[in-house]
DNA sequence: CGGGAGGTTGAGTAGTATCAAATGAAGTGG
DNA sequence: CCACTTCATTTGATACTACTCAACCTCCCG
């Protein structure tokens, strides 16, 4: 028997929600957490596809997925990962057009799924709703613009870098020291843009420079500001 | 004397708003364009800059602006064009941050301001308005994601060829077959993400392979077909 | 006519990708 | 529990893309 955890109910939902969309009211969020729609889904389970439909939106209770795109011969391309509270799918859902992103578990994840009817209705009726969704909206496409320009811009040794602390800054450090993500070397690689052997190489260089330790995922950020130095990063 | 050409009137800018923004009303465009807010901006002239605050946006009536972010050492990275119809800076505005790009003049603008005030006025009253703009906010994220695959997934040589196709479907190709837009060489460069050398070897590359022909800045499209495959389009 | 910006070409090379092969880790089924 | 499969990781050797640097050319503008 495969180990599944409680699932919360719609008013805990509710709550992890208000803190993503901290404006809205505890009737509109009411209104969105009507149903018992939570899922629980181990890693590697797909949650939606590129390019099929999506006929609502999800709402990470817990967990991290990540978010990538499926490019030449089939090579990944990691565009962002999401977590705790984070809402995906909307903008498939808004535009009324096919996923342009596939989103994968990573670690183990609580899904709420939220109907688009339901989703749509309230977009449209509350403005605050809609306000604050553009400002997550505005602010992802800052990021992946940002992203643009360093994939552009510099070596696979500084993006390298780059992604170790994004990754630091997202999900954090445990008290050792160790990232509270464990990715494979060829996620790593594909969120880079680069081949896993130039990952492992890197990452075993940065070792040598101590500034990270390695125990197969797990890696300890050992010295911040020097990984800071590599990627170009103030 | 320079040469300014005749600047529209609040009614044309509306019109043309409209087809942007095909579902909102007359009523409300012409809440949008109520003052003479228009201006001629020749080439090279700079509309608003990143890191500083913008307290407006821009609507673009006629020309073309390059959107670039600046990134290591200076150099440019051109994130997108804006032309004719196009919104530029609501992002900014909505949000309540500064710019994250930097917006210049390609080919001489004629552009509306629109005060920040009236605009997120117009936002928060008119729910169309709102989703409009979200959808294209979307979009635009959309290709951003995709841009972030090609750049780290392709060669150098396959984005330059993606590239000029992507310029030919946004700006079209004239009559003889030049493309509608003339950038420089270092532009060009600033786009695919690579040095300026590269796009002057490629581009001659291209053109023994009878695929464009050169003259000057002007780059005529002699055989799209076999562009697109080598950019690995479909 | 001089200056500056943009464009072109060549040579040398650092940085990465690719290919191949060995090792290690984790899970499966007999 | 052990052989077997599969997947992930590592290492080495080699090839090649694309960057850098430097020199020179061309055109346009004042």
């Amino acid at each position: 028997m495969k180990y599944v955890p409680n699932l919360p109910d719609c008013d805990q939902c509710a709550e992890k929600f208000s803190k993503t969309f901290p404006k809205l009211s505890i009737d509109e969020l009411n209104l969105l957490f009507l149903n018992d729609h939570c899922t629980f889904h181990k890693r590697g389970s797909v949650i939606y596809s590129e390019g099929k439909r999506i006929m609502g939106c999800y709402f990470l209770y817990s967990g991290i997925l990540k978010i990538f795109k499926t490019g030449i011969e089939g090579k990944e391309q990691i565009i962002r990962f999401a977590k705790s509270g984070d809402l995906i799918g909307f903008r498939s859902v808004l535009s009324q057009e096919t996923a342009c992103t596939s989103a994968k578990v990573i670690d183990d994840a609580i899904i709420c799924y939220i109907p688009g009817k339901v989703f749509s209705h309230r977009i449209q009726t509350n403005p605050t709703l809609s306000l604050e969704l553009m400002q997550i909206t505005c602010r992802e496409l800052g990021e992946s613009n940002n992203y643009i320009t360093d994939i552009a811009q510099k070596t696979v040794r500084e993006r390298l870098a780059e992604v170790l602390v994004l990754l630091m800054d997202t999900f954090g450090l445990a008290p050792d020291k160790t990232l509270q993500i464990a990715l494979t070397r060829e996620e790593l690689a594909n969120m880079v843009g680069t081949a896993t052997e130039s990952v492992i190489r890197l990452l075993s260089e940065f070792k040598s420079d101590d500034m990270i330790q390695l125990n197969g995922r797990k890696i300890k950020i050992t010295n911040i500001k020097a990984l800071k130095k590599v990627g170009s990063l103030f």
